[in-house]
DNA sequence: CTTTTTGCAAATGATTTGCATTAAC
DNA sequence: GTTAATGCAAATCATTTGCAAAAAG
């Protein structure tokens, strides 16, 4: 988790302006990776005592656009973000209580996939996600 | 798109209730690809004249659940269903417009990608999304 | 006849929109 | 001083829930 004034740089680098929320926000997301918008609405509070819902919102967009975050959102789930940008990892959900892992991806290339015929598309990334079962969830392994 | 017949065949295979709203909307799926719950809903209201919203969310729950239709969702999208089951094919998604291509799995087996690692998760499905723009989206080759 | 499905209406819940106020540059 | 960001409140929209009526087996 970078520091606060690691934090402000990275604001800066991407042109937006430094704000308390935004930094807050920032913040949140290094510490929690992976985390919904109510934990780092919640997270983003302990830090300002106070800020509006989607104040949260606009930031995450924000940051989203900058590319200082991403945002990935699992099919039937809310959107989740992580700090973690640039490289092309993918990421192992729980079908049973959610929780997220990231996974390297195997080449390290955008797009890392090369499909067999994409009809025309131009594919500029493959998102990947392993369904499974945490290994809190995995039923234990023998006898009854 | 299989005929009346087979559409009843399919639900007492899957043990499933022969009713009209379910025969319209499993045709309705087989007809229209990748089509969202109110495209769904308008073409199962052509064959019957009138069925409820939340009809057809319960049999494409039903269907689903007995296997019969294949539910997906890119991310930030509503629901899409597709009667294309059993085998491991993934989906080109156009970020423009929304368009959605089937894309043939490379390999063909389930999972069909071997992560590096993954972290202790028991995984049983890999989840490709191939995101670009489709051919109607993308600029032309050349000129202004 | 018994159980499952449908219909109707209202609730839920994440996310967005509009506008006045405030803060950053 | 300008422009962009925040707060507040209300709207949107896909999807779900609960219960009574109707239909499938």
């Amino acid at each position: 988790m970078p520091h606060s004034p690691q934090i402000e740089r990275l604001l800066r680098d991407a042109e937006l302006r430094v704000t308390g929320p935004r930094k807050a926000v920032l913040a949140a997301v290094h510490d929690h990776p992976h985390a919904d918008t109510e934990t780092l609405m919640a997270a983003t509070r302990e830090r300002l005592g106070s800020v509006s819902h989607q104040a949260v919102y606009d930031v995450l967009r924000a940051l989203t656009d900058a590319g200082l975050v991403r945002r990935f959102q699992p099919a039937g789930s809310v959107a989740r973000y992580e700090a973690r940008v640039g490289d092309n990892h993918h990421h192992a959900v729980c079908r049973s209580c959610g929780a997220v892992s990231d996974v390297d991806c195997a080449i390290g290339e955008t797009p890392c996939l090369t499909a067999s015929d994409t009809a025309g598309f131009a594919i500029d990334e493959a998102e990947v996600v392993y369904w499974g079962l945490c290994p809190a969830c995995q039923p234990p392994p023998a006898g009854r």
